[in-house]
DNA sequence: TTAATTTTGTACCAGTTCGTATAATAGTAG
DNA sequence: CTACTATTATACGAACTGGTACAAAATTAA
């Protein structure tokens, strides 16, 4: 790739302006963000925008892949590894803390705290937070299934519904994070939820 | 109440108007939502709505004062009642799903799923969501401390963490209901959702 | 009636919104 | 050097934005 391609060389960095558009909308969410914001924000003038993204709902579904990128990396490590189930949930929630608490004031999950607000009306925004929700499930029901095949959590338990409980954490901390409550708060609101999850005793 | 007063009568119902503009701030949040939108909703002339509710945001923030008083009215009473633990979670998420499926499609929490986004630059919003949290967390603590003393939830769990864990279910059946999950999908996630709560075995 | 009071309807404003038409710019290919 | 191509900069426009000045309307108080 990066091979000599005819036109005008561009002057912007793909990856560079959608982190600032995505720290952008995760401030001001969709609605409240005007383009001119955004060609601020990337430095670059509008009809370079909308050539290289499209119109601002394109632009947001950009920021929405770009995010969903950054937590794959942050977290993608706990699916193929060695980690007990307890092990890998703790550090999942440390290193979504971590994004969430990554600004200051904190703004929590970008996707779950500007997206939902959209949705009724925006289909192609809906449809992409239902991926998200689905993509999230899954991570967090194998380390179930895989901590079931373990002997690490009860195998009658439905591995499903646990992965689905444990996105929830991921939603109330994004929530609460971005309402105001310390990270050091909701350090000790998971160290409490994890082992609830992992545990859940004797189950019908 | 309701005795004569000097001056023109109001034609609208303060109520009434109250609830189309919760439903229309519901669906389009908060930024999207214009005052045409708002005075077409409320069947009100622009600047009688200034004058009964102030300007946009002070709007807003009634429309969050009517739902909490919505949501109140619909679980506040497994509080004083005497409900079991379990039976009192489940009353309450159920009530919760009606109102989040109350209208086609669903939207889900209007708090929860709307507020969240405008919290960065709107501190009154911040400051009112971050009340929210507290009084339904206190809701939800009440709940687990009146269970420990009647032996029907282990005395050694935290009771506020526990608290916010039920919380959480709310944010993200909330969440789930405006992606597009269906009402008989969250119920099956709560009556997986509602033992691991109460119950959560041994814990150290 | 007359004055006082409150709500309502019309009309307007300056500023902002998203998007695009047009032309200049900076590179490659032959 | 002359096409060709892609990106950039300027500028615009029609629609909408939140908020308000003003006067008309509808009631009570004296």
């Amino acid at each position: 790739m990066n091979e000599k391609t005819r036109g005008r060389p561009r002057q912007y960095d793909r990856e560079q302006v959608l982190a600032s558009v995505l720290s952008l909308f995760s401030e001001k969410g969709y609605s409240a963000t005007s383009l001119d914001d955004i060609s601020e924000a990337m430095n670059m003038s509008r009809p370079s925008i909308y050539n290289a993204f499209g119109d601002k709902e394109s632009i947001y579904l950009h920021a929405m892949d770009s995010f969903r990128k950054q937590m794959r990396r942050a977290v993608g490590k706990y699916l193929d590894s060695e980690y007990d189930l307890e092990t890998a949930l703790m550090n999942t929630y440390l290193s979504a803390l971590k994004v969430y608490f990554s600004s200051r004031p904190a703004q929590g999950c970008f996707i779950f705290c500007t997206a939902p607000a959209e949705v009724i009306n925006q289909p192609v925004i809906k449809e992409k937070i239902s991926d998200t929700l689905v993509e999230v499930d899954e991570f967090f029901q194998v380390l179930f299934t895989t901590a079931q095949e373990q002997g690490d959590y009860p195998k009658n338990m439905d591995a499903s519904n646990a992965g689905k409980l444990a996105q929830g954490v991921l939603h109330t901390i994004a929530i609460r994070a971005r309402a105001g409550e310390s990270q050091a708060s909701l350090k000790r609101f998971i160290e409490f939820t994890v082992p609830v999850l992992c545990k859940s005793g004797s189950n019908s």
